[in-house]
DNA sequence: TCAGTAACGTATCGATCGGTACGTAACCAA
DNA sequence: TTGGTTACGTACCGATCGATACGTTACTGA
């Protein structure tokens, strides 16, 4: 019934990936129609026609970012001990926020701050979802006594998210890549080494509720 | 000789005020002219006349911004330990982005996500100043004996700065006050590094300043 | 009363934003 | 060749961006 039409005369893939890199450079909003379809190498009409609007084509850029550039998430909840999964999170997300000929820092993260409720919440729920994973990880260490059973897994998970986030927006502003490596190895301390359960009872008086 | 002529409308403070909180939700590029005025409560061209254009009203923003909400960096490096340095500079910025009342986060870190070369450097030389202050305390530290000889002053406040930085970011991502709280107490064991066990019987909660 | 001065705000500037209408070009099947 | 189909890109849309021109209003001192 029908043939095919004139043929594409552009790799969707490359074009995604020139996509990725320019919204990883500026964020959401900064990254305009005339820079996107520039780095893509297509017309204003070809991206709308391949990749729906500007919000559409960043949900696809950012599930290429997350498959593509977020391996290490993975990597470090496969590790045999909770304090490896750290370590390991740490320094892969060190690295990934400061890949030479890639943009400093983390789509994520530039992205986050923007107006459009749709991509900050899209990118709140990722965030999310990976600690959340960090969490399950952590409790399980609970279970196998690879953690102290008083040990809080979801306040560990959001420490290493937010100093994983610390790090994306210092990787930004051109902190090199040994600096953050190096906080990374300070920073898996926290993890208590086996036998020093009590850095728990001096580092917490009271427990606050206030918002 | 010049005798003055109409009196102003609006009193400069509270416009100031308005404009410091407009950028702090929004970030610099976001918040436009027509959501400032209207936040000022003043007119466009009454804004270019008083404040300039919009670099230099987020310069001046800035500036109150840190003198009216960062008051916690001093109060900090005045602590007579270095852990209680760490201790106020982390839980100081932890109230700061949860303040109640204000927008959640950063000023400095929401407007960081820019394409302007001379807001971004700005906003870098600022963050760059408290690190070195830091740097500085903690050197100082080492001097005293508080510190460890071989301990690395200068990564010691990179770490605290990232960590804030991470916390700015989480604060506007929703995270509440006592979650970033605990983080902040738990943050700060890695100034108690294995070898220095004194340094651990001393953490107390320290004296807490509001603003 | 009146000239001088300075802040007021409407109305508008050119540039750029995200998004499309539409005529053209390139393929396939008959 | 011809009709159907699909991608191509120029040229444009209304809205909004930061920034101003300019006529008006309110105050002071002579």
């Amino acid at each position: 019934m029908a043939p095919g039409g004139r043929p594409r005369a552009f790799e969707p893939e490359v074009a995604l990936d020139a996509a990725v890199e320019t919204f990883w450079r500026h964020g959401y909003e900064a990254a305009g129609l005339a820079e996107l379809t520039e780095a893509m190498g297509i017309s204003r009409p070809a991206l709308y026609r391949f990749f729906g609007d500007k919000t559409q084509l960043f949900r696809t850029a950012l599930e290429r970012y997350i498959e593509r550039n977020m391996g290490y998430v993975e990597n470090a909840l496969a590790m045999p001990t909770a304090r490896e999964v750290a370590e390991a999170f740490l320094t892969g997300n060190a690295e990934a926020v400061t890949a030479p000929g890639r943009p400093p820092g983390c789509l994520s993260v530039q992205a986050m701050v923007t107006d459009e409720a749709d991509v900050f919440s899209l990118l709140a729920e990722n965030r999310r979802a990976i600690q959340g994973r960090l969490t399950d990880r952590f409790r399980r260490a609970i279970d196998d006594r690879d953690l102290p059973p008083d040990e809080d897994a979801e306040e560990l998970a959001r420490f290493l998210i937010t100093l994983t986030t610390g790090f994306a927006i210092r990787a930004a502003d051109g902190e090199p890549r040994h600096a953050l490596l190096a906080l990374a190895h300070r920073a898996v301390v926290v993890f208590a080494q086996p036998g020093s359960a009590e850095h728990r009872k001096a580092a917490l008086p009271s427990p606050r509720r206030d918002s």
